[in-house]
DNA sequence: GGGAGAGACGTTTTT
DNA sequence: CGTCTCTCCC
């Protein structure tokens, strides 16, 4: 198929694909098919001879860098398959593991997992004024890298932050790992400290789609990787919602105006969205006072779709109310995986999945706690990791600990002073501990704990030859906490012929459990997890106050309050977009808003809501400004 | 290194 | 309101 087959020369599709200048920006609005005109811009740039390892296609997520890989592979034109659609972190560690990048750099992009880092945090504890404010400013450092270009972090405000910044680099550098946050950081930094480097001219093409998503961090790894290529962002300053991670909205707004000679194209034609859906999204995100004055393009053929916004009077009455919904359409020969509920507390969900769950409906969650949470399953995790490799530092260090609460800090600072001593590893050093060779005062918890952990990988050990065994030794049938890995472990058996060739997948799946793209179930989700998906039927549950919006921290000034409150106002904006209309096939698209009037004082305290006043043991909530900036094609709520 | 009692804090998320 | 964290004491 050639690339602008059925495409309308007039239509900004066609624009987007042809467009000639070496910077092209795409504000495009949910709905509006960007995906679509993205692929046939690469589908053009494969038939212009562009060899497809020369195109890269990056975005922020995983499950939209999946899809993308999905879209592009179904190009259907020659070089298609060898296309990558990948995340900005996966392709920051594929490039700082190069040998050359690693002596550049340093460091060891060997990222901590979560449960890894509370080893970290308990061994800086002591000297740094306790984990609380250690994890402070550890969110302190990594924020700072990235809102910064690439230079040195300098976030160290006093001599207490410089001290422990000392420290968490010192703990990182002798436990060859690194803090996700600094995986993009130091490949911005080997970057510009190597102008010469092959890397800045190994893609012609930089298609980045959710732009609006990236931090100013990523937005420079950008900027270098593209410098002498051609580049192509994709995004919507409306849809930006990871403030959090210090994304801004900013980034893609400012970026025509430093790139001079930019084509700018907008997508405004809503084809996924009801009329009556796009004319409130469009009321609503019009009362943000800072963005660029723009609106999306209901089209007739759409038709209005359905809208319903109800009220409630306590928590389990909306579970309730949205169970017999689903009850009714289900009834009606709706499939489960075409709805979906957005809520954006955990505590919300719960009583509507349990309520799905009672009544039989396939449902799955978001914010179920998965198994490969669970502490058991952490540690048989990282036991294979050092099974692999015995000087995998983390691991270790997390091993030696992961059984008590203060992760044997003591005992094993030790350790740690001895190594850096004698330069021994911590694998070394506990072996000599273990076969008295070394002895080293207050550490016998500790070298009881390595024997255990020695004692168990000797096992392994010894039936590595058979995959079978092996996973049978690590995660034996019949424990529940392991029962999840070991499944997961067994789906990776076909085609691995060692140990070894089962992690990568394993880790994939442990660190970044995925969401399949094809579903059979109702989907209880977050709205930052809906973005990138639709659905006919979309429930967007507990829209109180002090969820959405969120409550604002105190110590805010007015200008972060009202940034807080413009990120909320998009966020429900994307939610309320994730609605598809389809007609023909008897899907009018249907959006059903739902809150509660009141819920348990202890639910309001978990969640964070705010409230004012309580009756007995349940606090009395306020409906969401939000329902109010709807507009007037929005219907009157009414009691449900 | 463990237990009792007082105080802080609570959301969304990327490998 | 509950859970995690810290301090103090043995």
């Amino acid at each position: 198929m050639a690339w602008d087959t059925g495409l309308d020369k007039s239509s900004v599709a066609y624009a987007i694909a042809a467009a000639p200048e070496h910077r092209v920006r795409v504000i495009a609005g949910p709905g509006t098919g960007k995906s679509f005109a993205m692929k046939r811009r690469v589908a053009k740039l494969l038939e212009s001879a562009i060899v497809p390892k020369e195109v890269l296609a990056v975005t922020f997520t995983r499950v939209a860098a999946e899809d993308l890989h999905r879209e592009l592979q179904k190009l259907g034109v020659p070089g298609c398959e060898d296309l990558e659609g990948q995340t900005l972190h996966s392709l920051a560690m594929r490039i700082l593991s190069r040998k050359h990048v690693l002596e550049a750099v340093g460091r060891v992009p060997r990222p901590l997992n979560t449960f890894e880092t509370k080893a970290m945090i308990c061994d800086l504890a002591g000297e740094n004024g306790g984990k609380r404010k250690v994890k402070k400013m550890i969110q302190g450092y990594t924020a700072a890298w990235a809102q910064s270009q690439g230079d040195e972090p300098g976030f160290a405000k006093d001599e207490a932050e410089k001290q422990f910044q000392a420290d968490l680099l010192d703990w990182l550098d002798f436990h060859e790992g690194m803090l996700i946050g600094e995986l993009i950081p130091y490949l911005v930094r080997y970057l510009k400290d190597n102008p010469a480097a092959a890397e800045h001219k190994e893609f012609k093409h930089l298609l980045v789609d959710e732009f609006q998503d990236l931090n100013k961090a990523e937005q420079t790894a950008i900027a270098y990787l593209g410098a002498a290529a051609e580049v192509c962002i994709v995004g919507d300053d409306d849809q930006s919602i990871y403030s959090f991670k210090n994304a801004h909205p900013d980034g893609i707004r400012e970026w025509k105006g430093i790139h001079p000679g930019c084509a700018d194209l907008e997508m405004a034609d809503c084809h996924r969205c009801p009329t009556t859906v796009v004319e409130m999204a469009n009321a609503l995100i019009a009362v943000n006072k800072n963005r660029t004055p723009r609106a999306l393009n209901a089209l007739a053929s759409k038709g209005p779709g359905e809208v319903v916004i109800v009220q409630v009077p306590y928590l389990h009455n909306e579970a309730e109310w949205i169970k017999n919904k689903i009850e009714g359409l289900l009834g009606a020969g709706v499939h489960p995986s075409e709805i979906i509920i957005l809520v954006q507390r955990a505590v919300a969900a719960k009583p509507i999945l349990q309520a799905l769950r009672v009544a039989e409906i396939p449902a799955k969650s978001y914010y179920e706690e998965s198994q490969l949470d669970s502490e058991t399953a952490q540690m048989r995790f990282a036991l294979f990791k050092l099974f692999l490799d015995n000087e995998d530092r983390v691991a270790l260090r997390y091993l030696l600990g992961s059984d008590v609460d203060d992760f044997r800090c003591k005992p094993y600072a030790r350790v740690r002073k001895y190594c850096e001593g004698s330069g021994d590893s911590p694998w070394q050093a506990m072996n000599k501990l273990a076969d008295d060779a070394l002895t080293l005062a207050h550490t016998k918890p500790l070298v009881a704990r390595f024997k255990l952990l020695t004692e168990a990988l000797a096992e392994l050990d010894a039936v590595k030859a058979d995959v079978q065994a092996f996973i049978d030794e690590l995660l034996p049938d019949g424990n529940e906490d392991l029962a999840e890995l070991r499944a997961l472990a067994l789906a990776q058996m076909e085609g691995a012929e060692t140990p070894a060739d089962l992690l990568t997948g394993m880790m994939q799946e442990i660190t970044q459990p995925d969401i399949p793209p094809t579903v059979e179930e109702v989907r209880l989700m977050s709205l930052h997890k809906s973005k990138g998906l639709s659905s006919p039927y979309v429930f967007v549950a507990g829209c109180v106050e002090g969820i959405l919006p969120p409550a604002f921290d105190p110590e805010w000034s007015k200008d972060e309050k009202d940034a807080a409150l413009e990120e909320a106002r998009r966020l429900f904006y994307v939610g309320i977009t994730r609605v598809k209309a389809d007609p023909e096939n008897g899907r009018p698209g249907s959006l059903f808003i739902s809150y509660p009037q009141q819920m348990t004082i202890k639910d309001a305290y978990g969640a964070n809501v705010a409230f004012k006043t309580q009756s007995g043991a349940m606090a009395n909530l306020l409906p969401s400004r939000f329902l109010n900036e709807l507009g007037p094609t929005a219907p009157k709520a009414v009691a449900g």
